[in-house]
RNA sequence: GGGGAAGUCGCAUAGUGGCAAUUGCAACAGACUGUAAAUCUGUCCUCUUCGGAGUUCAGUGGUUCGAGUCCACUCUUCCCCA
């Protein structure tokens, strides 16, 4: 039986020195379940793995989209699981890591196929959402999808814009798409999650922030200034420095801004995992505990 | 020494007679099946059987049915003139 080795936890903790040790220690490669990670031009605010790093165990989704080409969960879960068997043809075991809740979650267990939207199709929601007709989109999901509009998250438009945009593609109640009960994967998966004090994650934080300072985070943020508006850099690190170029606030306060959000992440991350009762809690500087874990 | 401005719940802000008191940030808790580092929700003076109850707007005193708001004095901060 092929094992995938799920290495899981908020953001700074440690993941990526932790899943080098596991993989090179079990002479394997990492698969990357990280939604930031995964594009090219985006690499000191992201914390993407060195060179060194890189080099010291094989790495896959790393660096290998461009924040032009949309992508998503489900892309990512099927080139995702092509990749793994090829890698299960050369190893019993994988690693895979990332902070990428819904991604991991892709991996996995998987997601339901849903058509895609045409681009104008979901622009011109967007449009009406944005235009203030929010009541209105309630209402044809209502009529549409009751089953759904029961409970789903009002307030939040996404999730609206998401089930009606999906709706008028297949003709179908998206409550009824992803109710599709979605088969086991024909591995096993054994998930390890990072944990650590608080504080001691505050700080880890911070001074990571301060790192990726010194080593150029302001001017990488400063060649993507013209991509801004795409969703790929709606993301914490950048957005605040797009705001000091904007003259909008201080260099020091996007970087304090860059602290606040990546703690608020690195929270929102935690909550996410506690919903899984099998992940195996381990300490997060003790790569070890997980190697004996799985002897 | 003289003149002016200001002190509001962690920070910043709104509030010129009906206020436990606006908004933003932060903090805390949570939701989340294709934008997910996204998006969204709740709590945020104290206590609470969640209906309320009790204390608040630098301090003291006063005017008023009623004061964060008006008056007096005190304290503190900032600016300008000496």
């Amino acid at each position: 039986m092929k094992h995938l080795i799920v290495i899981v936890g908020p953001t700074a903790i440690g993941k990526t020195a932790t899943a080098i040790e596991v993989a090179h220690e079990l002479g394997t490669e990492i698969l990357s379940c990280d939604s930031r990670q995964f594009y090219s031009e985006l690499n000191i605010g992201v914390a993407r793995p060195s060179p060194e790093e890189l080099a010291a165990v094989k790495h896959h989704f790393i660096a290998h989209r461009s924040i032009h080409q949309p992508y998503n969960a489900f892309q990512f879960e099927h080139e995702a699981l092509e990749k793994l068997d090829e890698l299960f043809k050369l190893h019993n075991d994988v690693v895979a890591v990332g902070g990428s809740g819904l991604y991991v979650d892709a991996l996995c267990h998987g997601i339901n196929v849903l058509p895609d939207p045409t681009p104008e199709l979901r622009s011109s929601l967007s449009k009406r959402i944005a235009d203030g007709q929010l009541p209105e989109l309630l209402q044809e999901l209502e009529r549409l999808d009751p089953e759904y509009y029961a409970v789903v998250d009002r307030d939040n438009h996404m999730r609206v814009q998401r089930a009606l945009e999906t709706i008028y593609t297949s003709g179908q109640p998206y409550s009824k798409l992803i109710n599709k009960s979605l088969p086991p994967r024909p591995f096993n998966i054994v998930k390890f999650g990072l944990q650590c004090n608080r504080d001691i994650l505050r700080d880890r934080i911070y001074k990571r922030v301060d790192a990726m300072m010194e080593q150029g985070l302001l001017d990488e943020a400063a060649s993507l200034l013209p991509y801004r508006d795409l969703n790929t850099l709606n993301t914490v690190g950048y957005k605040e420095i797009f705001e000091y170029l904007d003259g909008k606030t201080t260099l020091e306060q996007a970087v304090s801004g860059i602290k606040n959000h990546t703690w608020q992440y690195a929270k929102k991350q935690m909550t996410w995992l506690s919903r899984y009762k099998e992940i195996n809690w381990v300490d997060n500087t003790n790569a070890a505990s997980i190697l004996q874990t799985l002897k």
